[in-house]
DNA sequence: CTCATCTTTCAGAATATTCTGAAAGTTAGT
DNA sequence: ACTAACTTTCAGAATATTCTGAAAGATGAG
C-alpha cells in the first residue's frame, strides 16, 4: 500500500508544478520534468521520464536541455552505462537564485537596455534650450521622460537586489529574508 | 517632428513591454494596452485604445477588465461624457506593489495549498509507528517529506515578505531595498 | 418607456505554442 | 573503421491561446 502513497503523491506535486508552469514562462513539460526530477530526488535517463510522464523522446531532450540551460538540472552517470542522467538541484534556495539569475539575464537586461534606448529618443529638458516648440509639446515630453525614467530606475533596483541575492554573498539576503519575516515588525506599533 | 518623436517613442515602449508579457504570465495586448496608458499618462477611452493599438472592440473591453481586475488600471470619467474612460497607475512602485500581491493570491496561495495537501500524502515518521513497512520504503517516503517540507518552507518565506512589501508598512521595504542596492555590501572585504 | 449610446460576451477564426516521431547526428567500444 | 547505443533535430500534427466582430446586455437621458 505505502508504496502507491508516495508515487501518488509524487504525481500530484509533478501536477502541481506543471500547472505553475504558464506564470513562470516556461513550458509545461519541462517543469514537470523538473518537478520529477526534483521529487524523486534520482538521477533518471531519458526513457525514464519519457515512460513517467508519457511524452515524445524530442519533448523529453529538450526540456532537459532547457532545464540544463537554466542550470537547474545537472547531468550525472553511472559507470557501465552509456546512458546520460539527469538530477536535480536539490536545494530550494539554490534552485532559485538559478532562476533569478536566469531572469535577470533574459528579462530584466534587455529590458534595462531598451528602456534606456527608447529613453534617447526624446530630448531632455536641457539639451532642447533655444529650439522653438511649444511649451505644451515640451510639458509633454518632459513627463514622458520622468515617466520612463521612474520605471529605469525601478527595473535598475530590482537588477542590482537580484544580483546581490544570486552572487556569492547572496547567502546573507537570504538569511535577511527568512529573519525578516520571522522579526514582528507590524505596522500598528508606538 | 518633435510630435512624431514622442509617438514613436511610446510605440516602442509599447512594443517592448508587450514583449515582456509572455514572461509574466499576462497576454499580449493586456501589457500593450497597460503600456499605452502608463506612457501617455492620460485617460484613454475604449475607441482610442482600440484606434491606437489597432484591436477589436472585444479584445480591447477584456483586456481593459483584466487590467482592473489587477487594480493597475482605474476607471475614469469625464463630465457631459457618457464614456468610460481608463488611466494607468502612475506610481511604479505602487504598480509593483499591486503586481505582487495579485501574484500572491493567484500563483503562491493556491500552490501552498496544494503542497500542504501533497504533504498529507505521505505519514510521516511518527505517525508510522508500529507498521511492518520495509526500511527502504520508510527511507524514500522520509526523503520525500523532506523534499516537500523544504518548498513549503520557501514559499512560506516568499509569501510573508511579498506581503510585507504589499502592506501599507511595506513601503518601508521599498526604502530598504533601494537602500541595499546603494549600499556596498560587496562580498571580497576585510 | 423608448431610444441612443456605450459595454460585455462568446462562438468561431486566426495565431502561436508545444509535441511527436522518424531521420540525422554523435560517441564509445571493439 | 564499423557498429550499436544513445542523443538531438525538426517538419508537420496536435493543442492551446488569443482575437474578432456581431449580437446581446446595460445604462442614462428625455
Amino acid at each position: 500500500m505505502s508504496g502507491d502513497a508516495l508515487i501518488l503523491a509524487q504525481d500530484r506535486f509533478i501536477a502541481v508544478w506543471g500547472q505553475m508552469s504558464g506564470a513562470w514562462g516556461i513550458s509545461r513539460t519541462m517543469a514537470e520534468v523538473h518537478a520529477l526530477l526534483y521529487i524523486t530526488g534520482q538521477a533518471l535517463c531519458t526513457d525514464d521520464i519519457m515512460e513517467r510522464l508519457q511524452i515524445s523522446r524530442g519533448n523529453a531532450s529538450m526540456s532537459i536541455r532547457s532545464l540544463l540551460d537554466w542550470g537547474i538540472v545537472e547531468r550525472a552517470h553511472k559507470r557501465g552505462d552509456r546512458k546520460e542522467y539527469f538530477r536535480a538541484e536539490q536545494d530550494v534556495w539554490a534552485l532559485f537564485r538559478a532562476i533569478v539569475r536566469e531572469r535577470i539575464a533574459r528579462e530584466v537586461d534587455p529590458l534595462l537596455a531598451s528602456l534606456h534606448e527608447i529613453r534617447d529618443m526624446t530630448p531632455t529638458d536641457r539639451a532642447r534650450r533655444g529650439e522653438a516648440i511649444p511649451e505644451s509639446q515640451k510639458h509633454a515630453a518632459d513627463e514622458h521622460n520622468k515617466r520612463l525614467d521612474d520605471m529605469l530606475q525601478f527595473f535598475q533596483v530590482l537588477e542590482k537586489l537580484g544580483n546581490r541575492f544570486v552572487s556569492p554573498a547572496g547567502r546573507g539576503l537570504q538569511l535577511a529574508a527568512t529573519l525578516l519575516t520571522k522579526m514582528d515588525v507590524g505596522g500598528a506599533r508606538p
